[in-house]
Formats: structure tokens, sequence, C-alpha cells
DNA sequence: CTGAAAGCGCTAACAT
DNA sequence: ATGTTAGCGCTTTCAG
């Protein structure tokens, strides 16, 4: 429990100058700085962060605000956040908000305002704009993963472009006949995300003037659970089976190829089957998908945040940042099978 | 940015009487309570917890932390444990000490001791007794969620009893050639709990006069593909193949599952496989286990910290609290096949 | 390059 | 029940 003032006595200096040695703010000689060094590490000093957050208004803390953890896109954020902040001497307090609205407004009220983080990342929530702007009042920067937030940085990808190349992946091998499993409109979570992944399908089919068969949609709930049963109705179809499922999200797409499995149905030969997040099971099934990638999600998060921290080169105009994403081609899609209809 | 003075003014009362109003502590008539309260209203404001950390030497907040996050395990721990301290307007700073030796002792070094947290709920983790020994002498309280940790107290299911009771399941529905799939005992990764697991299968084996065979476990990695791949092995022996296996964890009974869908068998006619956990995938791969509870573990982490911090009520002096445990039947176990050895 | 001194915004005795 | 008065442990002008 030592004290700077302990470390400034046994290195013979002031308060000031260990403060200045440790921080690397100011000039010291280094023959000072060593002196202070060897005090400080003698005794196991480590500075208050309350103390030090109090003098510079910095509290060295980012808030992390999720809807989820125990899903896997929402789990890789957190843990590529974690790391990349723990590089630059930051620690991340995470709020998971998908409990209640209450336990929502508690966490503005309380904590985040509670001048508690520096910043705070927002991973596919939907805030008000209220709840925007108290935050801007606040002057803590911001950033959003996964959709656009008004007025505010976001990192996202292009989900109708994503869901367009995996969709003419599909049209590419020849099929013409695709299913799509998706979100349930009616339950918009995300920025409406299953509607820009429907969209890009829409319109990868009618560029390769393939007409929509509404039909052929099926709602999931992004768990292997729904797309399980959302395949097995499309799949069950009496006439007119679709030659290939894609679905809006990995989970669903592992789903879809245990339900065609169940039916005796071969991936690929008999179904082709493509999904969207390369996660981490997608291997292990041979998954065709669309990559996105969470935990660099999460790093170039706390990039931004960190330049808006200390402002050193000039920001980017645009307020959103697209990320990367990449077909990955595996096992479960295939050529239609050229003696069906 | 509204501070307590302004407060204090708008309320007609001095800062102290605010902070007791607003904190609770101390006494405040009523009606005074009232005008402090709404003037804080009105100027939306906050107490700065670094001022008040620095007060009061508490920081309402604990650090957590995991070897990994992105594992249902400990996703669903820290999702307990969260909502917890939520309730008991604590934040929850998360470390994830998965990656380097060098990370991990940077935590230490740096994070954990700079006052940044008034407790630590350890999952998973095996410390160093140098490092409980710190935390100790800070005078921090600690919980360690899922096996024995020096001098501290913790929570841990009894994992010889839990695979007891599942190998005694199988036992008791015929079986006698019972396959294991566990951890591999050169990477003891949690506490020995891959060790403990087989030892529970072993003495259920020798309670029922069933000798052991060696070439009856296989080591997984407690992933799917890893109890894919042991169950390969197991089932697809020429002769004597298992009526029946035991996996360490659900994910590696899933992976075993799918492994036998492979080979053409009958899951669980051909051959009865368990797990250990519940987790979210058991049920809809109709998985017979014994369900823990993390979310639980997590609140219950909470609970023990809560009374640490504030000694009201005596402390129960064993160290160790066990954890509960279910046997869940689902659809994958049942008697073994009478037409076959 | 270093030291002295004035806070940062709150809380907790101690008075009243 | 409320106000006064010291700090909590650091950082940062401002001098020197």
């Amino acid at each position: 429990m030592a004290g700077i003032e302990e470390v400034a006595r046994r290195a013979g200096v002031s308060a000031a100058t260990v403060s200045r040695a440790l921080s690397g703010r100011g000039h010291v000689s280094s023959a000072t700085r060593e002196r202070v060094l060897e005090a400080a590490a003698d005794l196991g000093y480590v500075v208050s962060s309350s103390a030090s957050a109090l003098a510079t208004g910095r509290m060295r803390n980012v808030g992390v605000v999720i809807p989820f953890l125990n899903r896997w896109f929402y789990g890789a954020v957190v843990e590529g956040a974690e790391s990349a902040l723990l590089a630059q001497g930051y620690d991340l307090t995470l709020y998971n908000l998908g409990g209640s609205v209450d336990e929502r407004r508690s966490v503005f009220e309380h904590f985040l305002l509670r001048k508690r983080v520096d910043a705070v990342i927002a991973v596919s929530l939907e805030l008000t704009a209220d709840e925007v702007q108290r935050l801007h009042d606040m002057r803590k920067p911001m950033v959003g993963v996964g959709g656009p937030l008004p007025g505010v940085r976001t990192l996202s990808i292009d989900d109708i472009a994503v869901s367009r190349l995996a969709t003419e992946h599909l049209i590419g091998l020849g099929h013409r006949r695709i299913a799509h499993i998706g979100g349930d409109p009616s339950i918009e979570m995300d920025f409406h995300l299953p509607t820009n992944r429907r969209i890009g399908y829409l319109e990868a089919l009618s560029a390769a003037g393939i007409p929509s068969d509404p039909t052929l949609f099926h709602p999931g709930d992004f768990t292997m659970q729904g797309g399980h049963a959302a395949a097995k109705q499309l799949l069950g179809a009496p006439r007119d089976r679709p030659t290939a499922i894609f679905a809006a999200s990995d989970e669903m797409a592992i789903g879809a190829i245990l339900a065609a499995r169940d039916l005796g149905l071969d991936v690929p030969r008999d179904v082709s089957i493509i999904g969207i997040d390369d996660h981490d099971l997608a291997e292990f099934f041979g998954l065709t998908t669309v990559a996105q990638y969470p935990m660099l999600q999460g790093r170039m998060a706390v990039d931004v945040l960190m330049t808006e921290l200390h402002p050193a080169h000039p920001q980017p105009d645009s307020l959103n940042t697209p990320l990367p994403y990449d077909l990955v081609v595996r096992s479960s899609t295939t050529r239609p099978d050229a003696s069906r209809g």
C-alpha cells in the first residue's frame, strides 16, 4: 500500500518528480528516473487509479455495451476489444444490456455517466438519440460496432453487399432456386440487419434475372434451432425443393445442414448451404460462408477510440468505416444436381 | 458536469448533506432529502466515481478474470456475475487472461493492483501462491469459481461426483462397455478437472464391478471437433465397440453424436451418449447430460463477495461451497441393444 | 530539471 | 439533522 510520498522519500526526490518519472510526462533526468523506478519497484508501488483519475479527469477505462455475451459474435468482439485495450493500458468495463429496459436505463443513468469510463463502445446497439446526445454532452468519445448510429463514428460491414456476395456465389454455381433463412423482420434487433441481408439476397437474384419467390424465405432467429426448423420447412417441400439455401448466419446455416441430414439429403449434392460469419464451428461443418472478423472489429473500435482520446492525426471525415469480409468456400456448396429440375 | 457543490447550493444545504442524502448514509430529514434529490435530478448530477473512490477507498467495481471468453461456460459465468453486480450497483471489469504469460503478469502488476477493483472473481484459473498472496496483502476479497484455490473462498462442483453420476446413469441402464472422452491429462488447464472427471468415471465402473479398459479412454480437448475425432476412433473399432460414451463436456458429447451419425450409427439405439454441462445446444441435440449452472455460479460468486465486502453475518467456515448439479435425461441414452454382446 | 503548493470532487469525523 | 473541516493520493501549474 505504498504511496507516492514513500517512493519520493526513498528516491530522495519530491512526489512531483516521481509522478513525472512514472508517467513519462515532463522532463526528468535519466539518473533520477532510474532511482525513482527502482524505488517504486522495491516498494511495489502502483498509482491509485482513483487519485490519478481525480487529478487528471481520465479514467483509463472504456465501457463496452453489448446486447448478449453468450453469442459467438459478441464474445469475439469483446475479446478483441479487451486485448487491444489492455495493450493500451486501458481497462474494459462490461455492460450487458440484454436484460430489461429498466436495467438498460439503469446502466445509462448510474454507470456510464458516473464518470467511470472515458469512452464507450456500443456493439450492435441501437441507442436513442437522447442517449447519444447525453454521451455527446459529456464529451465521451463513442464508437458503434455493427451499424450506423446517428451522428456517431461507427464500424460496420456492408450487410447488403455481404449477402449479395453469398447469393452470387450460389448463382455463380448455377443455382436458381435459392432459399433464404433470415431474421424475423418484425424483431429488428440489430439495425435492420435481417432486412439488409434479405435485400442483398433479393438484389443478387434480380440482377441475375431470377424472380424472387416468397415461399423460399423462412425466418429463423439466428440460432441453430431456428435454422434447423426453417430448413426443415424449406427442404421438406414436396415439389420444387430449393437447390440451395443462403442463411443469414452460420449458426442458422449449421442448423440447416443438420436438417438436411435429418431428411436424408446430402450436402452439398442435394442442397448447397452458405452462411455468414465464419463461426468457430464453420470449419468443422465444412460450411461455405462469408467471413467477418469480430475480433478485428473489436480491435478496430479501440483504435478509433484511441485516436479520439488522444487527438493527434486528423480524423477521417466519414463517420462510418467499412469492415472487411471475405467469401470462404468450403464443402457445403457445389453446382446443382443436373439431373434435377 | 454539475458538481456536488452546485447541487448543495440549489437545494440550500451543504455538500455534506447532499452526500448523505444521495448515498443514504447518515440521517437526513425526508424534506431535505426530497429537495436534494430534486436538485440533483434537475442538474443531472452524478457522483464522480473517482472522487468518491478516493474519499472512501471503495471502487464499487469488481474484476473478473477468465481464461477464455468465447466458450459457453465462461461466457455464462460472466453473464451471471455481471447482472448480479449491476443489481448491487457494482461494475464489472473484465480481464481475459487467455493470452500470453506476459499479458497475465501485466494484468496482475498494473491493473488488478492498481486499486481499480474492490474484489476479484477468478474463474477456472489456477493462481500461483504468490498471486494469491498479493491479493491477500491488499486485503482484496477474492472468490474462485471452478476449483479450489489455496486459501481462497471458492465455489465448485464436485467433478468426481458429477462424472460418477453420469457414468452410473449409463450403468443403471445396463451398459458395461462404457467409453470415456476426457481431457488430455498432460494439459491440465482447469484444476485437474479432466483428471477428476476421469476418476469419477473409474470409481463408478469399479463400484459396479466393471473392469476398466484403457482402450476405452480417448482424450478430446473440450471442443466439438475433439469429441468428434475421439468418438470416431472409439466407435470405429472393429470389435467390442462401446455401447455408451461418457464425454466430459457437452461440446465433446455433441461431437460424438455427430461422429456416430457419420458412421451410420443411431443414437441412442446403437450407442448411448452422455455429457456434462447442459450446454445451450444440449436440448437441440437431445443430449442427456449432467447440468451445471454457470450463470448461477457467477451470481453466487457475487453473493459471496458481497458478504465479504459488507461483513454483516458471520461467514461460513468452510472455504469451499459446493455447487448444484443435476442429471438431465433426454434422448441420447437408452438401454444397450440386447441383441449385441 | 526539480520542488512547493494548490487543487481534482467527494466523504467522514467532529461539532453544533 | 446539518454544517465545518480535513483529508483521500495524485497531477500540474508556477517558481526557481
